[in-house]
DNA sequence: ATGTTC
């Protein structure tokens, strides 16, 4: 068993050649291991920042069953490192954090098949990537065309995706391949502040910014034939992804509810290393009205979702003058990777409800999960990947031995550099005119955001998917390269 | 991520 020194001052046991351990002996006060999904390779970009700290911190949370963990696009985040899971026993005290769940919640990506090839679609690509610039609003601060008075908002809290389709944004179909049909139980728009009822009532239907987009892509490569049927993808087919998620809503309702738990101090006196991690008891009123209003801002992240894909829908009728039926632009699937769902594991021989968190995390279903729908019984849950805009995305598929992470797998290529730093980097390069010579066309509200969002500014996600496909959480079934872009 | 320092 190798051991490595690292900047944090703790070590990183070598359990196998994808899993490294923070043993609950590194720092007093921790409940359980920590484990970071990692290869030899990708450590020394993991171990620059202080995101391991992060997962010995999260190790502390009351209530916390089997142990911590980081899934290999971990960095630094707010509380929980992004990439981080945890689950804890609500039986047992066990806490809800928002800092776990991250500021926007239900952040998320959806993937929609067409039945277009590349051939299809190569000349008019400028043209399609110009009307859905001008039909899905982008950039911070960005507003929609839909406003919902607070009536109506509490609708969206509860009804989330099926609110859009039921006005008339979408198929009854898309309902089924959407992560909880689109909707989870246990919104409650009474818990949502009105600052957090006034930022949501215009950006429904909005992508906003940062690392949020929506591409054009191709299926570059298969990887699971059969799998890639069944999902609706081949080789060198056309399909659309939609990388947003809460929008100001999301954050204001973690805003409030830090700041609510940190005003109420030790009142359950639970003892937790950074305050960034406040939590309560899920069980406690204030951990019940949390999840009131994470699950409303969850909600309001599907419907988000769900009328963009209507306006990319309408944008694509426009370009080939045909029905988005006629040119099979059906729903994928639909993943939420910032979120804290309730879901039953068994943990040594009993059956127990648990809090589990996945913050820059997606969940990743085996094949034959009763959560699944019919058509994805035999494959797993479709897992959507989204890279960064240069290189690739993947769709992967879940596999049995994810249930040591509760289901879990990685969101994402994750960040080798923060923002301020890429923005230093690439100062005076035009990103867009790199990427064209790339034959990528990128379209941005803010011209920065392609700088912070700037490929080098990421891990390669291909090292990521390899070392959960290694692990054994999700196998890989497809990958797409994207051929245009819209960035906030 | 974010009406990017209420």
């Amino acid at each position: 068993m190798g051991i490595l020194k690292f900047m944090f001052n703790g070590k990183l046991e070598k359990l196998d050649d994808y899993r490294w351990l923070i043993p609950k002996s590194y720092m007093e006060g921790m409940r359980v291991n920590g484990i970071i999904y990692a290869d030899e390779k990708l450590l020394p970009s993991i171990l620059k920042d202080n995101a391991p700290i992060q997962v010995a911190n999260s190790a502390h949370l009351q209530g916390i069953v089997c142990q911590a963990m980081a899934m290999p696009d971990i960095h630094w985040g707010y509380g929980l490192p992004i990439g981080g899971v945890v689950a804890t026993d609500i039986e047992k005290n066990g806490v809800i954090t928002p800092g776990g769940v991250g500021y926007d919640i239900n952040c998320g990506v959806r993937l929609i098949a067409t039945n277009l090839m590349y051939k299809d679609i190569a000349k008019k690509i400028k043209n399609l990537i110009d009307v859905l610039f001008s039909f899905v609003p982008s950039g911070v601060g960005s507003n929609g065309k839909i406003k919902v008075d607070s009536k109506e908002s509490a609708r969206v809290f509860i009804e989330g995706a099926k609110w859009a389709v039921n006005k008339g944004y979408g198929w009854d179909s898309d309902l089924i391949f959407a992560e909880e049909n689109g909707a989870m139980k246990g919104a409650d728009p009474s818990k949502v502040s009105s600052r957090a009822y006034e930022r949501g009532q215009d950006q429904i239907g909005t992508l906003g910014s940062g690392n949020h987009f929506l591409e054009i892509q191709t299926v570059e490569e298969i990887f699971n034939e059969d799998t890639a049927r069944i999902f609706g993808l081949q080789k060198d087919g056309v399909v659309i992804m939609i990388h947003t998620g809460s929008r100001g809503l999301g954050h204001q309702v973690c805003t409030d509810y830090v700041e609510k738990m940190v005003k109420i101090g030790d009142k359950y006196g639970i003892k937790i290393p950074d305050r960034q991690l406040v939590g309560v008891p899920v069980k406690s009123q204030e951990g019940v009205d949390y999840i009131g209003a994470m699950s409303s801002s969850a909600n309001y992240a599907w419907a988000n979702r769900q009328v963009i894909t209507h306006l990319v829908r309408r944008a694509f009728e426009q370009v080939f003058e045909t029905r988005a039926e006629n040119l099979g632009m059906r729903l994928i699937y639909d993943v939420a990777h910032n979120i804290a769902k309730f879901e039953k594991y068994n943990i040594s021989g009993e059956e127990k409800l648990l809090c589990v968190h996945r913050k820059g995390a997606t969940r990743s279903l085996a094949p034959g999960h009763k959560e699944l729908p019919q058509l994805y019984q035999k494959t797993g849950q479709p897992v959507i990947i989204p890279g960064d805009m240069g290189r690739c995305s993947y769709v992967l598929r879940g596999e049995e031995k994810a249930v040591e992470t509760f289901y879990s797998t990685c969101h994402g290529a994750g960040r080798v550099m923060s923002r301020n730093e890429a923005l230093n980097v690439t100062r005076g390069r035009a990103i867009d005119k790199e990427l064209a010579e790339q034959g990528i066309i990128a379209r941005c509200a803010e011209r920065a955001t392609l700088r912070e969002e700037a490929p080098m500014a990421y891990k390669n996600v291909t090292d990521i998917v390899n070392i959960v496909e290694k692990a054994g959480l999700s196998s890989k079934v497809a990958k797409m390269k994207p051929i245009a872009v819209i960035k906030g």
